[in-house]
RNA sequence: GUUCCCAUCGUCUAGUGGCCUAGGACAUCGGCCUCUCACGCCGGUAACACGGGUUCGACUCCCGUUGGGAACGCCA
């Protein structure tokens, strides 16, 4: 049995989608569970629309998500020497043929076609061109691009393990048509290679085993299986991926209600704080299930269950709120010393100064605030009173809160218990404790008590437990906003008779 | 239009002829927990597209209809 070689093989004509993200990973789990090799190649023929930054962007998403290749990347413009011998090759086993055909008669070929409503494929009639024609109009220097010539025989079978009939899917070659295999080009100044020559050959000579891609390569493949035949390869077996869907349409940031909250491009949504742990137990579901039907799952717990035969064929729509829902699972799952190392530079990014708190500290912020949010960039807002003194208070809460009218009386005695504690003592569960003896001194409930002490020192309503708070605040921080909250309630007019009116 | 692919709750899915009165998850709606929020827990609503076969028996197999998707590039 030969080993299993798998490849991702983008075009570095943008950033790395989702759906990419789904390819390469399933890719990468198939080689890593048969203990295979995992290829990358960049796919960048196309001058025109090829980046370097693309490319750039590519591997260092592919490098985030752990995504990690044994052989490569490979750049097929590095290649190029390669794809003209084998074309060299075609052309004296008679596979190919020079087609002279400008855009605009190709353009009116298929206009005739779908007027009678016809697959819209050539016409051969560059075949009928006298080895002298040919010879005049290529010294001539008229450009012109190869063609390969589809053989007579009835079908082409593709070994497709997913898609169609069990282990084979037949194509009439009738409705294949000669396919152009380079870019127009002179006999002095070839053509570039185009996708179903240059990615077959690189396939063959990497001795990959297993194309895994979506299913919009699908009516490429049969092309793909003449041309490996026509080369004398060895036919690889193909697995086509059903397309990943958003409100039943293709995903792609062409899309006309495309929205920027929730980007295609993975380093966008790395950059608003999706986790690449939860990125791929996300895109895993979309297509595949855990034999035990569990959904949160490590990579590791996904490459140990996975196999193709559990893999859907139907289209999945990407769900965004079931996305958030791992997303956050994972970060709950996080450890907190973790949580610092990836939430800090969304801190920093918010203009925090973070040089008040020790490393601890900030682990305490995370321990609170890592249930509460789902995406990474959501913890400088849920993280803010701890950087900036509030200013204001919310408006609902001055109502329920600063208006009682032993709220004054309950903060300054807060602000003596707090006084009145050792640095010892500022602990979360002292500070529990004292608090909880506070109101039981007062004898008024924590239900009223606990609103007035965190909207004053935190400016909301919402908040993680008041011990954790004031435990990483600390005793001036805490009393100073106390006092503050204090000054406020002097200031505050007597209530609006209206509120009670619009209640 | 042509070729190809697909079809279970709103969404992702389990289901490979009897275990299905169709299971789980997200979302949603109730409730519990509780100093708030969140987390967590408990519970509810909600699906086999339709029509024919095959079979003792069909969500599961076959055919058709309908619906959805992809490709039809001198892009990949």
């Amino acid at each position: 049995m030969t080993k299993v070689r798998t490849r991702f093989a983008p075009s570095p004509t943008g950033s790395l989608h989702l759906g990419g993200v789904r390819t390469a990973f399933y890719n990468w789990l198939f080689a890593r569970q048969n203990k295979g090799t995992f290829v990358l190649r960049i796919e960048d023929t196309d001058a025109e629309r090829s980046t370097e930054e693309s490319a750039k962007g590519i591997i260092e998403s592919m490098q985030w998500l752990g995504l990690n290749w044994d052989e490569g990347p490979f750049f097929q413009s590095e290649r190029l020497g390669i794809y003209f011998d084998h074309l060299e090759k075609l052309r004296k086993a008679g596979h190919i043929y020079p087609a002279f055909d400008t855009q605009e008669e190709l353009d009116e070929m298929r206009a005739i076609a779908k007027k009678e409503k016809r697959n819209p494929i050539y016409d051969r009639r560059a075949l009928k061109l006298t080895e002298a024609e040919i010879k005049q109009k290529m010294d001539a220097g008229e450009p012109f691009v190869w063609r390969f010539k589809v053989p007579d025989t009835e079908y082409t079978e593709i070994p497709e393990l997913l898609m169609g009939e069990p282990d084979e899917h037949k194509i009439r070659n009738s409705t294949i048509g000669d396919f152009i295999i380079t870019r127009p080009g002179t006999n002095d100044n070839p053509g570039m290679p185009l996708y179903n020559f240059a990615c077959v050959i690189d396939d063959a000579l990497m001795d990959i085993t297993h194309v895994i891609r979506g299913m919009e390569h699908l009516p490429n493949t049969p092309k793909q299986v003449l041309m490996y035949k026509a080369l004398g390869y060895k036919v690889p077996q193909f697995i086509h991926l059903p397309i990943i869907m958003k409100n039943n349409k293709k995903m792609s940031k062409r899309d006309k209600d495309y929205d920027p909250n929730f980007p295609v491009s993975i380093l966008e949504r790395r950059d608003l704080g999706y986790l690449p742990d939860a990125t791929l137990n996300f895109i895993a579901l979309l297509g595949w299930s855990h034999p035990e039907s569990q959904e949160l799952l490590t990579p590791f717990e996904i490459l140990e269950n996975f196999s193709v035969d559990r893999l859907n064929k139907a289209n999945p729509n990407f769900d965004e709120q079931k996305y958030m829902f791992i997303n956050g699972w994972h970060v709950k799952n996080r450890h907190d010393y973790e949580l610092v190392e990836t939430v800090t530079p969304h801190l920093e990014k918010a203009g925090y100064d973070l040089s008040a708190y020790s490393k601890s500290d900030l682990e305490k912020m995370m321990a609170m605030e890592k249930e509460r949010c789902h995406l990474l960039s959501q913890f400088p807002e849920a993280l803010k009173f701890f950087f900036i003194t509030p200013e204001s208070y919310e408006e609902k809460g001055i109502r329920k809160s600063f208006y009682v009218p032993e709220a004054d009386f309950i903060l300054e005695t807060t602000v003596k218990m707090i006084s009145a504690l050792t640095d010892e003592e500022m602990n979360r569960a002292t500070l529990d404790s004292k608090l909880a003896a506070m109101v039981m001194d007062l004898g008024i409930k924590y239900g009223i008590v606990g609103p007035i002490i965190r909207l004053a020192i935190t400016g909301r309503t919402k908040t993680p437990g008041l011990a954790e708070i004031i435990e990483v605040l600390g005793k001036d921080e805490t009393v100073k906003r106390l006092e503050n909250a204090r000054a406020f309630i002097k200031t505050l007019p007597p209530l609006p008779v209206e509120s009670e009116a619009t209640a």
